[in-house]
RNA sequence: UGGGGCAUGGUGCAAUGGUAGCACACCAGACUUUGGAUCUGUGGAUCUUGGUUCGAAUCCAGGUGCCUCAGCCA
């Protein structure tokens, strides 16, 4: 039960509402959805609304659609479509058996919709120009006023209508608007626009539409003639509520029960698809599925396991409370996912080289090391040691901090699944003062790590026989933002001005166990003691490329940052 | 002096009139052939003021604060 995901067992309120729902008969099943437009990549926002959608579904026995938004051409492309059903397959969903849905399926249905409201009266083409609707419209305190073609008769404004419809006139040059209540306290009701004139071609209708309908007469309209009962979504949406409830009417149409949530916001992130727009359009990440985005292609590629962030959703909870979710917990997650998962394996970052004095030249031996020791399934390799090996810079010292304890001069460390050594000399580049080489001696009692004598060796380090090494790049990230929450930023600055440079770190000479030549694409490793990598698409044959997805927690950094 | 929402440790979510709990974070310790993991422990919260009640985070009233809406975007 702990282990599963239940996302579908933990209380909240839109669960709560729905089991009213069905215990008062307002529903006899559940059907949800979830409608993206395809105009970007899914984010770990997206996550949250999927995680419900399709939770809330699956949890009642119901069916959640997927179904675009694909209501304005000039945003949307199929490289998005695309994209999004493997992301929403990639975290273990499954939509509705017609396959995906699209708002523009509809397209015809909408238009007859329309037909039918100005004959009721309920709908009017209007000539006013964006602007002058703008004005017309009123402010948060005063009422608007009707525009002078409110009042148009009904054969008219069927004339105009098909008209636009046969794409007799400009963009901008008319809309069809509700005709509703220009005093409205509620903005929304102040007649909104119901149709555009837009001549762009769409990615599924390509031509044949010269008007397209405004999301506000297409949502809620798409969810009713698909029998969506419950369709959850933004806060942002709350004030849409009654208009789209008055189409329903008006139109006579099944009446969807619509619940708001709170969007997930998360500590130095931005969760804005036009900001991660930016970021692509302006060069300042690679790509859409740069692992330091928030994407879920990102997060993919940076090696977060689907299961991490299922749990990072569920953990999170659902509420109408603003948020502001510490990325730390989305970590903590996909440390424990890997912890339990990925093979531990040595690699080294920064290397120096270590030479074994009293080690014979030319002898190898193979070394044997647990590849997972929370999961003895995972077995055991084979790692070669011999003279000469790499470990990291950060694991000697010249002088060694109270407590460091690693390899120093005159000091004894023990080699993981090696030998104990001991620092009997070093050597340091004249001009940078930088530790080149390191000479040791080891004692040859101690193999495999242990020491006969029962003495105690308080540090073990990883290290990688140089003779066998893969040379890898290794890439270290680090979060996108300076500031914890880049949405609110200094007056003056945008959210751009907080990037963090530091975020993109290259290592291009580092030294990974021979072992490690069999990995493929998107494999999963733990470098001991340093963090969780995941194998890069931009690996080469015999030069890989890796991502720290993350790193481990090193108790060590947190005390010498306290000094 | 428009409308719509929301207020519980640092963060997020629970508790649905009956001992305010969980996770992350933080701090301290144990253990350790990963300074990882694991284990133990400490500290810390009901926006405010009244009211109802034996009893209020929960119900009522008034304050206060925060978010949000004026696209031919979604």
């Amino acid at each position: 039960m702990t282990t599963d995901l239940h996302s579908t067992e933990s209380s909240n309120f839109i669960r709560e509402a729905i089991e009213e729902d069905l215990r008062t008969g307002r529903f006899a099943y559940v059907q949800t959805r979830f409608p993206p437009e395809p105009n970007g990549y899914l984010h770990i926002g997206h996550a949250k609304a999927l995680c419900i959608d399709f939770g809330m579904a699956e949890a009642f026995g119901g069916v959640c659609n997927l179904r675009y938004d694909d209501t304005n051409p000039v945003k949307e492309d199929v490289e998005f479509v695309d994209a999004i059903q493997e992301d929403i397959q990639w975290l273990g969903y499954k939509w509705g058996k017609q396959g995906p849905l699209y708002a523009s399926d509809y397209f015809e249905q909408l238009y007859h919709m329309a037909l039918q409201l100005i004959l009721k009266g309920k709908a009017y083409v209007d000539d006013l120009t964006a602007d002058e609707i703008r004005e017309y419209r009123g402010t948060l305190t005063e009422p608007g006023r009707e525009s002078p073609f409110r009042n148009r008769s009904v054969e008219e404004n069927m004339d105009l209508f098909k008209r636009m419809r046969a794409g007799e006139f400009d963009e901008g040059s008319r809309v069809l608007r509700a005709r509703i209540d220009m005093a409205s306290s509620n903005i929304n009701m102040r007649d909104p626009t119901m149709y555009r004139i837009i001549k762009a071609t769409h990615h599924r209708t390509g031509a044949e539409w010269p008007i397209y309908p405004m999301y506000d007469f297409a949502h809620g309209q798409s969810d009713s003639v698909e029998g969506v009962t419950h369709s959850l979504c933004d806060l942002a949406y709350e004030d849409h509520r009654p208009l789209y409830e008055w189409f329903l009417e008006e139109l006579g149409l099944f009446k969807t029960r619509q619940i708001e949530f709170a969007r997930l916001n998360m500590t130095y992130t931005i969760l804005s698809k036009r900001f991660l727009k930016q970021l692509v359009d302006g060069g300042h990440v690679r790509g859409w599925d740069d692992p330091r985005m928030p994407t879920l292609c990102g997060m993919r590629r940076r090696g977060y396991p689907a299961k991490a962030v299922r749990r990072f959703i569920d953990t999170i909870g659902v509420a109408k409370k603003e948020n502001l979710i510490e990325i730390e917990l989305l970590e903590h997650l996909v440390r424990d996912e890997l912890n339990q998962s990925a093979d531990r394996v040595m690699g080294v970052i920064n290397p120096v080289k270590v030479t074994i004095t009293n080690y014979p030249e030319g002898q190898v031996e193979e070394m044997e090391a647990i590849n997972n020791p929370e999961d003895a399934s995972a077995g055991t390799r084979k790692v070669p040691f011999s003279r000469e090996i790499y470990i990291d810079v950060d694991d000697f010292r010249e002088e060694p901090p109270p407590k460091y304890f690693r390899l120093a001069p005159g000091k004894e460390v023990r080699l993981r699944y090696g030998y104990i050594i001991k620092c009997v000399d070093y050597m340091k580049d004249p001009q940078s003062g930088e530790v080149m080489e390191i000479h040791c001696s080891y004692d040859p009692e101690t193999r495999g790590g242990y020491a006969p004598d029962g003495r105690k060796v308080q540090g073990t380090i990883h290290w990688v026989s140089a003779a066998h090494a893969i040379d890898a790049e290794v890439r270290m990230y680090d979060r996108l933002f300076t500031e914890i929450n880049p949405n609110k930023v200094e007056e003056g600055t945008t959210f751009k001005d907080y990037l963090n440079p530091d975020a993109l770190k290259v290592l291009k000479d580092c030294k990974l166990e021979p072992s490690l030549a069999d990995a493929q694409v998107g494999d999963k490793f733990q470098f001991e003691r340093k963090g969780f990598y995941c194998m890069d698409v931009d690996s080469k044959p015999g030069h890989p490329v890796f991502n720290q997805t993350v790193s481990l927690r090193d108790s060590w950094a947190k005390i010498e940052q306290k000094k």
